[in-house]
DNA sequence: AACAAATTGATGTATATACATCTATTGTAT
DNA sequence: ATACAATAGATGTATATACATCAATTTGTT
């Protein structure tokens, strides 16, 4: 659906101005994708990125440094989100003993259940809500959001 | 700068799922460069678009629906931004006098003035930013992105 | 060894967001 | 006219985010 429409406006500063609105609606629209699918799963997308990571290094555990840095919202408080998986289970928290000051943090059994059967639905969802690209042009896509961000 | 590298993972379940957090990354990485730009004026973005489309339709004056159809995150809740904008000084708001349940939002002088000069900020910002497109490389991208939306 | 600088992670605070619910008003059907 | 549904907007609440600052620990320099 073409930009203009969903957001009722007809006219930009630029090419370039509407290609920033055009990818901050665009994750809007995504976010909201995401929000279903995890709904049933009780975790948000960032909570969902972060065990994505720590099933990624399973079993070696990372630290909230790592975490922060491989995040897509560098912003995000890494060590709050932790604290919250925490709480329900998906993740532990040893401190490290060759550096005090960090803390290393593994995926639990009962996390790697969850990301494996919720990542399977977004895959699936993601499949179904791009299904107007061909591989080609979300490869075309990716390249040129590289490219733009220099 | 290459995705992969951005968020330090090499592999991605498919193109597309790789292009969900392309977008969703580059939507956090236009997001920092708009709070840089919006600092100095002390409001948001979310509140920087209102005023822009209550600029796009002065004299005229709009209401909360109207602004959240026209929103770039529908999510985000009109009501209160206009409120930080009308404590601000920004925007002013009366109850409409043939439909009560509306609420008129017009923009003041004031607001009016402080879109202006930030507006043009931003479009030097922008076009700052994206210097790694030309003009038919983001036209090309927009399209893709209207595209996929389906 | 002693001290300053850098690193890691936690926390305080203000604001923003998601989502549900509430009130007031208007529209519609009988 | 009355009752019920629909609409517009405000608000309550839990959570998330941005940003600054703090404490503990390690590293580097002299």
């Amino acid at each position: 659906m073409k930009l203009e429409d969903s957001i009722q406006q007809k006219k930009f500063g630029s090419e370039y101005e509407k290609l920033a609105i055009n990818i901050l609606f665009s994750s809007s629209w995504l976010n909201q994708m995401h929000s279903e699918v995890l709904r049933p799963y009780n975790i948000s997308w960032q909570q969902f990125n972060i065990l994505r990571i720590l099933r990624g290094m399973h079993p070696k555990p990372a630290t909230v440094k790592l975490l922060t840095e491989r995040m897509i919202d560098k912003m995000s408080n890494a060590s709050r989100l932790v604290e919250k998986l925490k709480q329900k289970g998906l993740v532990e928290r040893r401190s490290c003993p060759s550096d005090r000051r960090r803390v290393d943090i593994g995926i639990t059994s009962q996390g790697l259940s969850l990301i494996n059967q919720a990542s399977i639905h977004m895959e699936k969802a993601i499949g179904a809500y791009l299904k107007g690209l061909d591989a080609q042009e979300a490869n075309q896509l990716n390249e040129l959001l590289d490219k733009m961000r220099g």
